[in-house]
DNA sequence: CTAAACCTTGGAACGCGTTACATGTCAAGT
DNA sequence: ACTTGACATGTAACGCGTTCCAAGGTTTAG
């Protein structure tokens, strides 16, 4: 395997003109590209990119936290990786599965310079251990950070569940139950927010008991059906944080023969293949403008360009399930 | 940022002496090395990852090349971050779209050592291309291979669908119709095999019109089934090439009032998670197993030693299809 | 015809660890 | 007392491009 140096000897120039050749500088003849390109050809020569990398001092990798794969975050990693690869960056993937340890390791590796930036979509370690980071590297983050280093790009919630709540008091729905997730988080809190000023808006009852918590996946929609079935005041509809409980509930309903929407709305969140496959009305979340935006964000410091983060906004989309 | 030259002068010792304490090197005494360290904590020293890579000739880093992300790419990805993870090799991910020059990339990755291994999920370059990398590094391949150089992990798929079958013929369905994928393909040609052979053993009739081929996806699905409503002789059984195109077969029978399984059994493929939600019956095919296997294939070269690869087998998920 | 400007190319240091080989020391073995 | 060997540490080359600065040659403008 040939290297630059030998390129040089070869040719009779000095590495400095190959580099230049390798560099598409435009201060080499003519001749002296060619003949220096011919060789290369015929050693088969390839730079190296380690060492590019070390002299250059970057390697063209962003690293993405995340705690596991899902189909959420397939569509996010799916833009990120294009629009990314677009701009000569590859994606290199650290999945943590929730380990604070396994999750610092990536930021070490922002320190070790193995990648020039990293993107957050889910994190478990402290906010100040994280910035503590930034000066190694610009960081963004899917996940909401209330850090004024750390971008987001996540949306507010608000807007999204307001659209959904509307839906569904134009419908005629009033009693209206919340599936959120992780209560403290802020999307809950935008969402209760939402919910509380709608329902004040158009006069209806807030009944915090059907705010329910920590329910995120299938398994727990669908136990969440089934224990609102023993009670005797049922509400009408049920707005999911996201579209895997939206799921669960659905099928749960099916098995109870209720009639959706007409015992019982649902709407989910995300717009996930899922809710598509299952006929579920569901709030689209930009996502892939997310992770778009999340590369703008990353463009000054790795471009040494200002770019124009692109407007993003929900949209409901009706399906058969209100 | 200070460097290991900077630790050495630091603390007196050469540079030597402070690489040995840094790769946990026995030859170093014990006084010697607290020293170093205690200096290193003090200047915040992190090694340079690329100067390690330059020098060592390796990265830890694999490469695996797809064409885009889906369902079933998650879980075999998600097992292999995990497992390379552990010997402490970092994934990075290239998606193609199907493009053979952005494919190439990964390869040219290769030889300049951006990575140590690459591992193919989907190509769509010519195999005598990519053999033509082998001298670079090891290559395994998810998809099946012909080159004797480029081990695959995929199984045969002819077990699987057997199982299936067995199945379905012992439920008494006699009529069983076949959604097959890429008619050329090497999994289409074992279905076609085990479906031919379990036939004969039980006597039943091969009706080559119920062979249906480039059925992939949910739409397919559906369309697959809204055609066969028009025929009289319908199948009462139809095995599906995976779990999405079973899905739009299910959706579809919903919506024409069918009975399943008792006016059409349906069996998808993989034990993805929509056929656990949604209640398919399908032949759980042992992704994350392939996965880890394929990281054994690389062990060794990558960690020199050679490690066992563990024994998968499909197994058959009864649900409420069949 | 000369000075300023430009183009092409080279020299050498730099980025930062790793490692084969050499040296010096001290204790155990005979 | 002398050899053998284990152990701690140093020296210097190596891995491979990049880039700043300088220099020689040529063209252009005045």
């Amino acid at each position: 395997m040939s290297t630059l140096d030998e390129i040089a000897k070869l040719s009779g120039f000095s590495k400095a003109t190959v580099s230049r050749v390798l560099n598409q500088s435009p201060h080499v003849s003519k001749e002296t590209r060619e003949k220096i390109l011919a060789i290369m050809k015929e050693t088969d020569y390839v730079p190296n990119r380690n060492a590019i990398s070390l002299s250059k001092g970057q390697t063209q990798q962003i690293g993405m936290i995340t705690m596991d794969l899902n189909g959420l975050i397939l569509s996010f990693m799916n833009s990120f990786v294009e629009i990314s690869g677009r701009y000569g960056y590859q994606t290199i993937i650290y999945t943590t599965g929730g380990d604070k340890q396994k999750e610092l390791q990536a930021f070490e590796d922002l320190k070790m310079k193995r990648v020039d930036a990293l993107l957050i979509l889910t994190s478990v370690n402290e906010q100040n251990v994280i910035s503590s980071y930034c000066k190694y590297g610009p960081i963004v983050s899917w996940q909401r950070m209330d850090h004024p280093e750390i971008p987001s790009v996540a949306m507010n919630q608000y807007d999204g569940y307001a659209l959904a709540l509307e839906h569904l008091v134009e419908r005629g729905y009033t009693r209206i139950a919340n599936a959120f997730g992780r209560p403290s988080s802020i999307n809950t809190h935008s969402r209760r927010l939402a919910y509380e000023q709608i329902m004040a808006k158009y006069n209806l009852p807030v009944i915090e008991k059907w705010y329910y918590s920590t329910i995120y996946s299938i398994h727990d929609g669908e136990q969440l059906l089934r224990s609102l079935m023993d009670e005797t005041n049922r509400p009408d509809a049920i707005l999911c944080s996201n579209d895997l409980v939206a799921t669960g509930i659905l099928s749960e309903a099916r098995r109870q023969k209720l009639d959706v929407p007409g015992d019982l709305a649902i709407v989910g969140f995300d717009n996930s293949e899922l809710s598509q496959t299952l006929g579920i009305t569901t709030i689209l979340n930009p996502i892939s403008g997310q992770a778009e935006n999340a590369f703008l964000l990353l463009a000054p410091v790795l471009l040494g360009r200002d770019m124009e983060l692109q407007p993003l906004s929900y949209k409901l989309v009706e399906r058969e399930t209100t």
